[in-house]
Formats: C-alpha cells, sequence, structure tokens
DNA sequence: TCGTCATTTCCAGTATCGTCGAAATATGGA
DNA sequence: TCCATATTTCGACGATACTGGAAATGACGA
C-alpha cells in the first residue's frame, strides 16, 4: 500500500459516523449488512448513510452486494489488513519494546479457534 | 481508547504531510526529531509544519521536548499502539480466517532481536 | 405495466480544514 | 542587553467536507 491509499482510508475512518458504520460491519463478518438496517441501527437518514458507504466503499474499505431490494454492505478484510501494515511497517526501526505491544495487539485474535486456515 | 479519541487519531494521521511525518518520527524511535530538521527533509515551510505537528500532539499521536533552542518531536508509542488495538478490536467476532493475517503483522514485528522486555 | 420499497444521486447551504505571510515568543551566546 | 536562531501563534483566504431534502434509479410482486 502507498501513503495516498493509506490517506484515503484513514480519511474514510476519521468520521464519528463512518467509523462506526464500519466497525459494526467488522463484527458483521462476510454475512454484512444491509443499507438500510445499517440506516437505522445508527439512526441515521438513508442518504446521508448512503454517501458515508460510498466514501468507505471508494477507500477499498468496504464492498457491497445486491439482495433483491436491498444492497448489502461487509467489510473487505485484505485491504483493512493492508492499512493496518503500513501503519506497523515502520515500527522495528527502533527498539523492540516499542514492538513488543503490537505483538500483545495480535495476540488478542486467538480469542477465537485457533486454526490454521490462513488465506 | 473511545470511539472520539480513535476519530481524533485518525483524522490526525489522514493528511499526506502529517502522515509522511508521522511515519519519520516513528523511523526516528524514541530519539526524536527537531521541527526545523523534520521541516526540512519534508520541505514544507516550519509555520505549516508546526501547526501539522499541533495537531498530531493534540491527537496524542505524538509529544515534544525542548533541547536548546530545538524543539525535538518524538511519538507517544502507547497511543499509536492503542489507536491500532481500537481498530483490531472487534476483529474476532467472526471466523479466524479474518485474523490470521493481522497475526502476520504483528510477527513482523521480530525483524529485531525478540527480547521478552515489554512495557 | 403500475405501485411500493430500498437505495442512491443531485444539489446547495453550512461548516470545517489547510496553508503560509507576518509577527510574536523562546533560547543561547557575545 | 542585543542579536541570531528555532519555533510557534495569528489571521485570513481558498478549498474541501458534511448534511439532508428532493428527485431518480433499481427490484420485486400483483
Amino acid at each position: 500500500m502507498e501513503l495516498k491509499d493509506a490517506v484515503t482510508g484513514l480519511s474514510a475512518l476519521a468520521h464519528d459516523g463512518r467509523l462506526k458504520a464500519f466497525r459494526l460491519l467488522v463484527r458483521a463478518g462476510a454475512e454484512g449488512i444491509a443499507a438500510g438496517e445499517l440506516a437505522r441501527s445508527l439512526e441515521v437518514p438513508p442518504n446521508t448513510l448512503s454517501s458515508n458507504l460510498a466514501i468507505l466503499s471508494h477507500a477499498g474499505l468496504i464492498e457491497s452486494r445486491r439482495a433483491g431490494k436491498s444492497v448489502i454492505y461487509s467489510v473487505r478484510y485484505a485491504h483493512m489488513t493492508a492499512l493496518l501494515q503500513f501503519l506497523m511497517e515502520d515500527c522495528c526501526g527502533g527498539s523492540t519494546e516499542i514492538c513488543a505491544p503490537l505483538k500483545d495487539i495480535a495476540l488478542m485474535c486467538d480469542c477465537q479457534e485457533p486454526r490454521g486456515t490462513l488465506t
């Protein structure tokens, strides 16, 4: 990932409503959430949410698919991971104490079954 | 970390010049970099950089200390870690495949000596 | 085809952000 | 104290972002 893409992603997330929506989608997993349901959960007008989802989508952080009358949004985890990776990328130039807490964070990911099913 | 703080941090990083400055500081480690040197490296006017550093500082991502005539800026790694942690926080609600790449990222941190000297 | 529901696009008003010249402040040395 | 260096604050202009009403689009069933 290049700096410009990181700025785009960070800008997309640097917004109260969008970050809330994104987190809901992160929790929803691959199943995703319909735009209308998301708007109801967040208590924002559908058109406002729609433009914010468009911004997240344009940043590559989420994607959408149609299901009947609804449009389902879901997180593009690969892109999310790439963004986090970009932010961590230069953490190792200094001392190890800096990196250690990041490892602790990653260990949180073992809270589910730690299968080796990598993509 | 609360959502509001995360938005503040992400907003601070969601800017070309500020993200560049932040990354330079991340590489510099605890030693830090003087404001003037940073301005020269990034080829931006000192006052422009100063206001951008103030934004990063206000977001809690960096801190400053005076050294003679210079002001040295350095990353507040604990806060940076907290922000990353916030972004990862809900990644485990779904399947393990989602979390696996994040672990791979964390393993990058072993590039230096993997001492157990946690803070 | 017509009506309805779900969502998006268009648009414009408002608010917030980014930049940098100029002036102000802080430090150290003569 | 006076000067030079380093950095920040002030101020104002231009640019960009956020919101939500109204209208348009897409999908399904009758």
